[in-house]
DNA sequence: GATGAATGAGTATTCATTCAT
DNA sequence: AATGAATGAATACTCATTCAT
């Protein structure tokens, strides 16, 4: 079947999700994300054959979001340091804007229904992510450390920093550059 | 007294209660936990008023034990540096031998039903580590952003270490300096 | 509109709710009810909010079926004692066809359960009672006593006959003739 | 093993339960009765077997109590409607200065707990009552009705008396005259 | 006897999923 | 395809009763 007619329906069931869990956690009703959604119960299964499949594809869906909103606008023509620094910011900008998306994809990545699958994907979706990173550290002190804990380092370290600026957002752009230049220190 | 509450059967639960967790979520049953703690399912409420009471008290706990390990051994009397290298293996080690509560407490830090009464606990039990890490960034490249930042950025970069320790565990030792290494070049 | 709300299954439990409480009391088990009423437990749930809930209406309606079993078939265009006698013998007969629904009520009106509001409504319903026996008293030793006292004392004494009939009903017609006259002499 | 030693903590427990049933029903815990009563959960089932004998042993002893209430006092040496009015008042003094003995006494009564054996011991205890009420109706116009039905009635109208004084306990004199009145002209 | 912890059957209610309309 | 009622398995918590101390 593809996928359903009614692209409208399943955007609004899944914006709907992010903000029913980012309130209520993954244990939330799927009748209330219906209803949030502006449909009936049973018309959720038609979009989505059970729960764990709902958020399975929320969460490849908000982990490719957040790879875009990385790459976004980034100044392929200048240096790698500038388009580390606009990934960055790009990310924090994101994360800042939708804090329920943040919210939500923080408790899927923790969930155990998400699948290997899905994770593969998600994955993937940060490729060009991790292309950026590559360069970053090609010539720095972790050049030789696996490229997993470099990655893990940078995503932790964003975490940590869009945790804080949504804590404080009045100083987010001193908090955003005092996070960025820790991690360039820390792998260029 | 007639068989006084027994200090035993609180522990056993709370280890059950982290195996269980950990291999199941924050929705397992509290009559699974009670099994695995060798106990009957109402005995469990005997000890703790409600579910979310125990999940409450083995958060606290856990942190408490994170703390432990990283301070435990910690050579006063050498310079910063050191004090710091001694915290990051103390934690490793801890992570690496008890992945349960350490995947526990992860679950449990994204939790609703954890107040703020359990996470100021917490974060007290940490004043130590805390300690140490403030005169890390005391005459470093982040003495002035502020801690709450630099306690983040430490925490992440731990976990982004510990879990690529738990995945690759042969070569723990070398994952364990390099991630010590991208530490300290951010902060010191 | 898919399968519309049934006033029969509601119905249904109803009467299932009155025939269980008859047998086994209040704490007679919704799973138990339900089963009765030939659905299944969560279906009682989607009639009913709550078990109270269910407790309430159910005071409501037999209280309300209580009174138009008074009230059938009263010859407004007679006398007042015999308008009387007829609520009399018409509340006896009810009762004796469904002792369940009496039974039923009887309990529910001492419960807990049962809010001030629902009693309230049960009053209401019973107020063409309430004025038949006010014209009843109007000119009699009573008339000066508060109104309350004297519908207590019916409601009493319509309950000891009807307890007194439902243990031997083969002389139900004179044990109803003996009340309804002690009655009489009472209030008229 | 007849009656356990200690007199007391049966009295107590019995006080407890009277107490604690008036104010939350029959389904009150033995624990918390326990409590009420200064013992330990356990030692209540060292005194009563089960909850239900608890139970139908205060149904006994509140029932013997109402009659004990009713006969104080009464004027054997005098004519009969000045006993029946002794009794009368008697027992409204007791209702009234002990409403929750009174309203527990009702709960028990409907109660399925309560055995037929305990209801004809109650009924035993009432054996005075019924005496003086069988004298007051010798001559009535109810001489020849069933001699359970009166009973059923006087009490019926007393339950009612009392509910009404227990309501408006400032004009307990008058509403007692007017209820004693109307009971003499329904038997006697 | 007294204590209070231990037991485990019992119960209202929730919720993912199905299915009649 | 949409609806929302129907289903029944699942689960936290309670409580009468037992029993180790």
């Amino acid at each position: 079947m593809a996928r359903p007619k009614n692209e409208d329906r399943r955007n609004a069931i899944m914006a709907a999700a992010t903000r029913v869990i980012a309130a209520q956690g993954l244990s939330a009703p799927t009748a209330l994300i219906a209803k949030e959604a502006g449909i009936s119960n049973g018309s959720l299964f038609t979009y989505f054959d059970t729960k764990a499949d709902l958020l399975n594809q929320l969460y490849v869906e908000l982990k490719t979001e957040t790879a875009l909103a990385a790459l976004a606008g980034i100044p392929t023509e200048k240096d790698i340091r500038d388009q580390m620094a606009s990934m960055w910011s790009g990310s924090l900008r994101w994360a800042v804007a939708a804090p329920d998306k943040r919210r939500t994809l923080a408790q899927l990545t923790v969930s155990d229904e998400i699948t290997e699958t899905s994770r593969a994907t998600g994955q993937r979706a940060m490729a060009g992510v991790s292309e950026v990173l590559a360069r970053c550290r090609k010539n720095g002190p972790m050049r030789a450390a696996p490229f997993g804990l470099v990655v893990g380092l940078l995503n932790a370290a964003m975490d940590a920093t869009v945790n804080f600026v949504l804590q404080d957002p009045a100083n987010a752009k001193s908090h955003s550059r005092a996070g960025f230049e820790a991690v360039w220190r820390m792998i260029a």
